[in-house]
Order: C-alpha cells, then structure tokens, then sequence
DNA sequence: CAAAAGTATACTTGTACTATAGACTTTATG
DNA sequence: CATAAAGTCTATAGTACAAGTATACTTTTG
C-alpha cells in the first residue's frame, strides 16, 4: 500500500506551503528552490510536482524575479485526499471498490465478493482520514505536538 | 494505494480455500487448476503465489494425483493482513510509519513531521481492518449477504 | 537587457509487476 | 512398475511505471 515519491513530495511541499504563513506576510509565497532545500528533494523533480498541482487548481504561482507557489485556497479548503488523488491516483486499492475511478474487476459477482467488502472497507478508512484532513489540520496538529515537546519554531 | 494482482489473486485464492468447506469432507482440498479457472487468472502465476504462501506456512499441499492445497490451520486464526504482508509487503503507505518494517525516511524531525503523522494514522486504519479480519471472517459476511440477497449455494 | 523565476515536454534509467517456460519430484492407481 | 496427475522450483522475458534529468522556452523585475 505505498505512497509514491510523488505523493510523498507533494504532499510535503504542500504542508510546508501551508506551514509558514509569516504573520505579516499576506502571501506566503515560496520558491521551489527553497523547498527542495528544505525537503531534500530534486528540484527539477518538485518542479513537476508542483506543475501538476497547479494545473489542478490547487497552487498558483507567480513568475519571474521574486516569484514562487503560493496555495490556491486558504489551507483548511485543502484536503490530503485531494492532492494524493491528484499525484497518485485513486484512493482504492482495487478498481470495483473505488467512488471517484470505478471500473469493474474480474470477479463473477461483486456483490458476493469477499475480497471486494473488505478491500471497500480499507477504501473508506483510507478515504475518510485523507478527505477529512486539510492542510490546515495538518499544521495545527504540528503545533500541537511542537508546543507538547517545548519547542518554539 | 494500490492492491497488486499478486495480492488480489493469493487473497481471492485463499478466500476460496476457505470458503467451501463441505460437511462431510475433513480436508476440502483444490487443486490450482480448479481456483485458476473459476478465478479466471493464469494457472502458472497462481502456482508461484500459491507456493509462497505455502513457504508462508499458511498452506498445506499434496503431490500428485488426488493433491492440492489447502489451509494449514483453521480459517478462523489465518488474518488477511499475514496474507497480504506476505504478497504485498508491509502495510504502511511510508517506511518511517511501518511497525513490521520500519524504516527511517528523510524528513529532518519525525517526531514534528505532519506528514508522518497522517501516514501513521491510514496505516493504522488499514492494519486494523487487514490484521482483525480472519478468513473465517470473510466468508461469513459471504453468507450472510448470500442468505439476505436469497441465493442459496 | 540580464537574471531570476516558473512552464513545458521529452528523454533515460532502473526496478518491480505480471506473467511464461521448462525441467523436476511426488503420489496414486491400473 | 509405468504412467499420468498433481505440486516444486528457478530462470527469464516483456511491460509499465516511477523517479529523475535535460533542454528549451516564457514571464517578470530591476
């Protein structure tokens, strides 16, 4: 049940994008340079990524000197879900049991399908965290654990 | 998050194994041939998931004439999740989330990384399904939708 | 106009999934 | 005891996809 290098750089990128919003700063834009520092991650390879999600909808981006991706939306109108979708595909891990890709398998009754109950039960355990965290979750729940521990930034 | 064909066949394969046990018979024994063509999959691929899952310890087999396959302890006490962690690999979408298979990943504090945090919980959510599930389990829920739906065999 | 940034697309490389093949061993039975 | 029916084992091939590289282009600011 992986999470690809894909989905896991985006994502990453994503709840830094959503970490940082500086007090003053209306948009907290970033470069992708600074990302891929950050995250230890190829550039030309986040460069892709971030592309993908732009032209989803879910960044915007600015050109040129002093540009950078900023979120398309405030963080808490962007779920996990949506960007894992975007980068790696269905949630489901077989195709009958999937809401937003179905396609049926090979199975001669899928309504007395074994396998396709459970593996629809996994779908919607992995679904409901993933469609019901936003970005914003993520980083308030990061804090949480940043002030349990005693640290400051 | 996905589910491979190697997982999807030994999981389907051993649902079968568990789900006709006749009365009379002691040890409901089958042959490859017989799961490859009522399953619809490639008799030599089932072959090579079947032998793992029987170096697995979680079949028993027969050679020669009259052999087959069959489950090496009761249904009740075989889980989805050994079938699938045996097939499939470890549980966890990210290493740094595995408990059978823990790996650190790259993320500078895993303590405050909001990502990891996450991943935790869908592995969580899918090793509790996966590891509370038995095969007993499974066709059960068969039956019972079986019986409600009025199918008899 | 030069430099900093994002856009776009094509290419490469490696690995893992999905098989397929073939030679071998064991067992029942006529 | 020979034959056929079954499982065992290992190697290999083809494909797809992931992950990363490369290159050429566009926009913006100073």
């Amino acid at each position: 049940m992986r999470l690809s290098k894909r989905g896991e750089y985006g994502l990453r990128a994503m709840i830094m994008l959503a970490g940082t919003p500086e007090p003053g700063t209306p948009l907290p834009m970033v470069q992708i340079k600074e990302i891929s520092q950050r995250e230890q991650i190829s550039a030309k390879f986040l460069e892709q990524i971030l592309l993908t999600l732009k032209n989803a909808g879910m960044l915007h981006s600015k050109m040129g000197v002093g540009g950078g991706y900023y979120l398309a939306r405030p963080s808490s109108e962007i779920t996990l879900g949506q960007i894992f979708r975007t980068l790696d595909g269905p949630v489901a891990p077989i195709k009958c049991v999937s809401q937003m890709a179905y396609e049926p398998c090979g199975c001669p009754d899928e309504q007395t399908c074994g396998l396709r109950m459970v593996m629809g039960d996994v779908r919607n355990a992995i679904a409901d965290i993933l469609d019901n965290t936003t970005l914003a979750d993520v980083t308030k729940r990061q804090g949480a654990v940043r002030k349990k521990l005693g640290i400051k930034k």
